[in-house]
DNA sequence: TTATATTATATTGTATATAATTAAATTGTA
DNA sequence: TACAATTTAATTATATACAATATAATATAA
């Protein structure tokens, strides 16, 4: 029996995991002068679309549970750039919205998609590819 | 000026980053029986192939630091799966070296690879494709 | 040789992640 | 209506990640 199959060259995890990584750690420069993480980050591109939503929606869309959630969004309200409260019709819902300064945020968050997309170092059509791909084990 | 760019579904990193997860989500009921993190096992990964290095050489295969890698190492050899001592030649140098233990999990971990592939819905063409382009933005 | 620079690891501080548990609110049902 | 089941967040415990700093060992240069 052959263990080529544990081989880290052979892993497809592994890199998927490892350019994971190595890509969220080109955001920091980018994300630094809006004093944002990365997952803060996406927190906020989801709020620059939505406006208002509950966290058990925001989970369901970005992957994460309340156990990251909760810190996470207590922090952002610190910030000023969302309010949290409770929805009146079911006091199990918590709800956020995104504040004035939360919206004027996204005119200096503009050109990052830009610039990660010029420090990756793949093709346009890889990009779809990847893209597409990915979202296929997403789903 | 659009923000289009800034829409969370048309971002490359995000399912990047969620892809990256879930998987290794997927990984845990299979590592479990092993008592290895995912972490764990990708270094583990490593030292059923190398034997013996020094945690430099291991940080810079996994794209890990020693502020993941110190702790985590102590925990695997304080499971008996390998141990750790300083270089005499340079003792700056720390290696580490897998133990009877660390190799008799190999074949405990011989079917991960396997069932792993088995539950990412991509087929085999898709699975090439997606860890050459992987590889290059590692690159 | 002695001061300086470099290297390798460890430590600290901050921020995720996630499983498991808890608690509060709501819903469904006998 | 009662009360069990479900739902939603929050909390807790454990394990990463990683930047920044510290420390010890080694290499280098004046």
């Amino acid at each position: 029996m052959s263990y080529d199959a544990l081989k880290i060259d052979n892993q497809l995890c592994f890199p998927l995991y490892a350019a994971s990584k190595e890509v969220i750690r080109k955001y920091k420069p980018l994300l630094d002068p809006l004093g944002l993480t990365y997952t803060q980050y996406i927190v906020m591109l989801v709020l620059w679309q939505e406006q208002k939503m509950n966290v058990k929606s925001l989970g369901e869309v970005l992957y994460l549970d309340s156990g990251t959630l909760t810190p996470l969004l207590k922090k952002l309200e610190k910030q000023g750039l969302l309010v949290r409260s409770r929805s009146k019709e079911d006091e199990r819902n918590l709800y956020i919205e995104i504040t004035d300064k939360g919206k004027e945020l996204k005119d200096q968050a503009i050109n990052i998609p830009y610039a990660i997309g010029n420090c990756l170092n793949i093709s346009e059509e890889e990009a779809k590819t990847l893209y597409s791909i990915l979202y296929k084990i997403l789903k």
